[in-house]
DNA sequence: TCTCCTGCCACTTTTGAACTGT
DNA sequence: AACAGTTCAAAAGTGGCAGGAG
């Protein structure tokens, strides 16, 4: 076994998501008809954006407000990708996972420990709004997850990540290869963790210096800048450009009052700098002025690569995160943060048989010669094999509302996403939905597949006790086309947060 | 009394529909 | 008619703060 049944209990319990993968069926047709996934024979490399700016934050303790409605991350997370195939499909993901076993309190100076944490609520991924998309536009540029959402209210049903307060907790990416039913490749998977991008979730500011932060970087914030000086500023040149002008203040007038802010805010700045904070600007600069990210790849040479079975146990979590640490590469032109690893969904992974693999968890307990292996080609790893799809029309309607109300298994996210797939293609090309033949078998190949939902029904089984009968995957693509689209459209928005249906 | 949470406030930025010009 | 650019109101996103709950 890839891992030892009687490994520690994972601290995150989205491994129970995964581990929706139903026993018994990995020696079905599914596992028969896929070979190796692409991806995991791919050098992904994933780099945190805006290094300056988070460490800063993290020398002083990130703090992440976390309200009933839903709050943003700032800073965000904006991720560069590298290494992946330019014409495959991805759907990438985030999510946060306890950074530790520990509930923390603010004294009045510092974050201690409090006491043991809470059980972790379900995972909610946030899916990126542009997936599923090609490799090359992931690559293209920095990829943004500014809209991912951080709430305490765990009856949301916006796609909102919920989050205990006062716990600490690390955002993880997840990179979701689409299969290739044609080329045969079953859809692989990565996901990468950035503990430097770790924060303590509150529902209001404890630490000034934090606020501080916020208010000098975050634009949203400009009128809390200079002790609320730039609202009584502003609110004078409106008074006076209305008085001058004898009429309402229009849209250019204010743009030229905020203008006019913005000007002596750039004097304030040298002011902020020197105190060390990082305006934001700075970021906006870096993104631009980063190169292609390609180039970045190649300048930053061959980094250390290190597998990571991160999430099977804290403690094996955070010493693979140390080697990521240590595998930075310091001669990286760009600010990034930048890891290289590789991992599977536990459960998934203690289920594959692999007979040529050993586990290596840290350097220290990997047998003889393994480190070498992965340490030079870290993604050698089992493909996710993503069971037959099932019709969710086939299911009652208790079975989603128990999935409304219980974690989602992945499975049934990737179910979502190729609904969201099928309405983009649909609208680029209505007769899409015809048979794929001929000249347009490679497009069609193009398209993320059906995903194979056994594990969304395997949950079903569980909540509800109907048995069902699994589907044998062929690779037949007029199977995926005729599915049913609009139920799992309509949970697209639960996921995403993000509204698609008209775009 | 203390800690944590909620709702409202004033302000800024973003978004998208409506409008205008070519 | 189609497209691109502009305008503007509404929505969304900020931290502060007062007050409530436990």
């Amino acid at each position: 076994m890839y891992v030892h049944e009687d490994y520690p209990y994972p601290l995150n319990p989205l491994t129970k998501s995964y581990g929706c993968y139903p026993q018994g069926q990995m020696n079905s047709g599914c596992q028969a008809s896929c070979s190796e996934a692409e991806l995991m024979s791919l050098p992904v490399h994933a780099s945190l954006q805006g290094r300056e700016l988070w460490e800063k934050f993290n020398s002083v303790g990130t703090e992440m407000l976390i309200t009933k409605t839903g709050r943003r991350m700032f800073p965000s997370c904006r991720v560069t990708v590298m290494g992946l195939n330019p014409k495959v499909k991805y759907v990438l993901m985030m999510d946060m996972v306890p950074f530790d076993n520990n509930k923390y309190k603010w004294n009045g100076d510092l974050w201690e420990v409090s006491g043991k944490s809470d059980p972790h609520l379900p995972n909610r991924f946030f899916i990126h709004p542009d997936s599923p998309a090609l490799g090359e536009r992931w690559m293209q540029y920095p990829i943004s997850f500014h809209k991912l959402k951080l709430t305490n209210n765990t009856l949301n049903s916006k796609g909102l990540v919920v989050l205990h307060s006062m716990h600490k907790y690390q955002p993880r990416l997840h990179i979701v290869q689409a299969p290739d039913p044609c080329g045969g490749h079953s859809g692989g998977y990565l996901r990468f963790t950035f503990p430097e991008a770790a924060f303590i979730a509150v529902t209001s500011y404890q630490n000034q210096e934090i606020t501080k932060l916020k208010i000098d970087n975050n634009p949203f914030a400009k009128g809390f800048r200079d002790n609320g000086l730039s609202r009584k500023r502003f609110r004078d040149k409106d008074m006076s450009q209305r008085s001058v002008s004898g009429q309402q203040p229009n849209r250019t007038q204010n743009q030229q009052a905020i203008q006019l802010d913005e000007d002596e805010d750039e004097q304030v700045s040298s002011s902020v700098e020197s105190t060390g904070a990082v305006r934001l600007p700075d970021i906006k600069t870096t993104s631009v002025s980063v190169s292609n990210p390609f180039l970045s790849a190649f300048k930053c040479g061959s980094a250390g690569l290190a597998c990571s079975q991160e999430g099977l146990d804290q403690s094996i979590s955070h010493q693979s995160q140390y080697i990521l640490n240590k595998n930075r590469d310091s001669r990286r032109p760009d600010d990034n943060l930048q890891y290289t690893c590789a991992s599977l969904p536990e459960a998934l992974s203690s289920r594959i048989p692999m007979p040529q693999q050993q586990p290596c968890h840290s350097p220290d307990i990997q047998p003889p010669g393994v480190h070498q292996i992965y340490s030079t080609q870290a993604n050698l790893q089992q493909p996710l094999r993503l069971p037959p799809k099932l019709s969710r029309m086939q299911l009652p309607e208790s079975v989603f509302r128990s999935l409304d109300t219980n974690p989602k298994p992945l499975s049934d996210i990737f179910n979502t996403i190729r609904a969201r797939m099928v309405a983009k293609d649909s609208q680029i090309n209505p007769l899409h939905d015809q048979t794929a033949s001929g000249s347009n078998r490679e497009a069609k190949a193009m398209i993320f597949p059906a995903v194979q939902d056994c594990g969304a029904a395997f949950c079903a089984e569980q909540y509800t006790g109907l048995t069902t009968e699994w589907p044998a995957f062929n690779g037949n693509t007029e199977q995926s086309s005729n599915e049913p689209k609009s139920v799992a459209f309509s949970q697209l928005g639960e996921y995403s947060g993000e509204r698609f249906a008209g775009k």
